[in-house]
DNA sequence: CCGCGATCATTAGCATACAAACGAAGTTCC
DNA sequence: GGAACTTCGTTTGTATGCTAATGATCGCGG
């Protein structure tokens, strides 16, 4: 005997509709146009002031490829800029601009307003056993 | 006094992360070049036989526009079938050929297997409690 | 039976994501 | 000092996933 497959009890496909939710949420609630992933970069360039592309790529848990995406699209908008490193001519650097860093300041508490409503439907302590449980999947 | 506001322990930002994991172990385990988005589909229609295009994406949680392209890249490769309702000329019906069909038997308990290895870190009890959590934020 | 709103499929545009392949540039080891 | 390996950025191709617009069709109320 064999447990019938429901698609809809499967982890996969609820963390599909959960992150739906997730970003259909962060797209009400951001300020400047911004997407999770573009947030993200800007966090972690915020925290740590100048970075090569690939190194924020696994900051922010992104491939080389799609973080050239996101810092391109960043950087036509003038939040981003980027320069040549001196002395290893084959890393990018990316910094924020006086726009971005601006841009950054409204955004995070925007941001933590994001996670509020996404975990709004949870008590304290569950959003702390659901975290940590995804943790562990990481 | 204000709590600092980390990246990484944000709802968003894991949800990513363990989703990454997941997508990358489905595309290793699972048979036949299916990605986890087609499967839900051959599974919703191994369960209604057929179905109307717009009504598939409902069940399997994509909009109009994504179950379209879904629906093009399986009937391209034998899997589905379309053709038009006689009753209701809107509606384009989809079903599994008979590859598909024959697919369908050996995906799910592959499924099944790409569920187990994406909670492996849990206990029985914490995967329930990871379910009941996430389907709380559905 | 006619108009109006709803549904359906399609298309276009944008933004992730990943894999694979590439050339350029470092690093290590002999 | 040179070969082998690694890292980095880029490009291409494929697949989601959303919004918005469009046109066809259906159902309902008057």
């Amino acid at each position: 005997m064999t447990l019938p497959y429901v698609l809809e009890q499967q982890v996969g496909f609820v963390l599909r509709q959960v992150n739906q939710r997730h970003l259909a949420l962060f797209g009400e609630m951001m300020i400047g146009e911004l997407t999770p992933t573009q947030f993200s970069a800007i966090v972690k360039l915020r925290e740590h002031g100048s970075c090569s592309q690939n190194r924020l790529g696994r900051l922010t848990a992104m491939d080389g490829a799609t973080i050239k995406g996101v810092i391109d699209r960043l950087t036509r908008r003038g939040i981003t800029e980027t320069s040549p490193d001196p002395d290893d001519a084959r890393l990018l650097m990316v910094s924020l601009t006086a726009a971005g860093r601006r841009l950054a300041e409204q955004a995070v508490p925007c941001a933590a307003r994001i996670t509020e409503a996404t975990l709004a439907p949870l008590s304290t302590a569950e959003r702390a056993r659901l975290l940590a449980l995804l943790d562990q999947l990481r």
